[in-house]
DNA sequence: ATTGTGGCCTGCCCGC
DNA sequence: TGCGGGCAGGCCACAA
């Protein structure tokens, strides 16, 4: 589940490719290639580049080198590495092993090294020039009126709004429902149905959640991860937690204090 | 336009 | 011991 914390440490991996040049382009899984690029294309567009920033919007990263653009995204189950190390060990859903049959994308560098995504799923992909213009604004920077924005005349469930990476960019199915939880909204509210103390109020948990999250080490170190399993109660006043399908994924929730 | 649904991909885990 | 079914969720195509 790489969801904005897992990116952003996958981020700061790639900090240490900022400089390189780029010397081959490997594209072994031809379907991890998106956005029409084929693997010649890729090729042309990067080889020979020097990486010259690595960015992050939402849960793509973005690294540049004064050509176009290479959006990575990493599905629920894609890693990075860099040089052999990995930014995060172990994904939730991704399995414990690794396997070279799971290295969906490449790049290797003049002089050594390489970056690649090891994604089991395949769920992940590569693209040249992702448009950031279909993404809302990022989660972690967002601000209140911006938030605001985002909810503004939805009459779908604030869940599934959270979730539409065009309108807020960057939390997942785990850090959404531990951000409801912990502002003791229902994910089932009508997004556009928030006053504007409940809207100030959530976005005041939304950064401290992920300031907390990140600092414990990801999207799955929220305090009611354990919890959201069947039989699991509420860690707050012990309510029996409620498992609803909202906005097509598995939502855990306290019917107790979430309204 | 907005919202909802199903499918994609594959590893893992459970029950038989 | 092997096997089949269900499940995980980010994302996209498509339907209503």
């Amino acid at each position: 589940m790489p969801e904005i914390l897992e990116v952003e440490a996958y981020r700061h991996l790639a900090e240490q490719v900022v400089g390189r040049t780029i010397a081959t382009v490997e594209t072994p899984d031809h379907w991890f290639l998106k956005g029409g690029v084929t693997s010649t294309g890729m090729a042309d567009a990067l080889t020979g580049r020097r990486i010259t920033a690595a960015r992050r919007h939402g849960k793509v990263l973005l690294l540049d080198s004064g050509g176009p653009t290479l959006g990575l995204r990493f599905g629920m189950t894609g890693r990075l590495l860099v040089d052999g190390r990995a930014a995060i060990e172990y994904l939730e859903w991704g399995g414990r092993r690794s396997d070279p049959a799971w290295e969906r994308f490449g790049l290797r560098f003049r002089g050594g090294g390489r970056l690649w995504i090891d994604d089991p799923r395949r769920l992940g992909g590569a693209e040249l020039e992702p448009d950031l213009g279909l993404l809302g604004p990022d989660a972690w920077t967002l601000g209140v009126v911006q938030l605001r924005m985002a909810l503004a005349g939805g009459r779908g469930p604030l869940k599934a709004r959270l979730l539409d990476q065009g309108r807020l960019a960057g939390l997942g199915n785990l850090l959404v429902d531990e951000v409801l939880w912990r502002a003791g909204l229902s994910p089932l509210r009508a997004s556009g149905g928030l006053d504007s103390d409940e809207a100030r109020h959530l976005h005041r948990v939304i950064r401290r959640t992920l300031d907390q999250m990140d600092r414990r080490g990801g999207s799955h170190t929220g305090d009611l991860f354990e919890h959201r399993r069947p039989g699991g109660a509420c860690p707050r006043d012990g309510e029996p937690l409620r498992r609803d399908t909202v906005g097509g994924r598995t939502s855990w929730w306290c019917p107790g204090h979430q309204r």
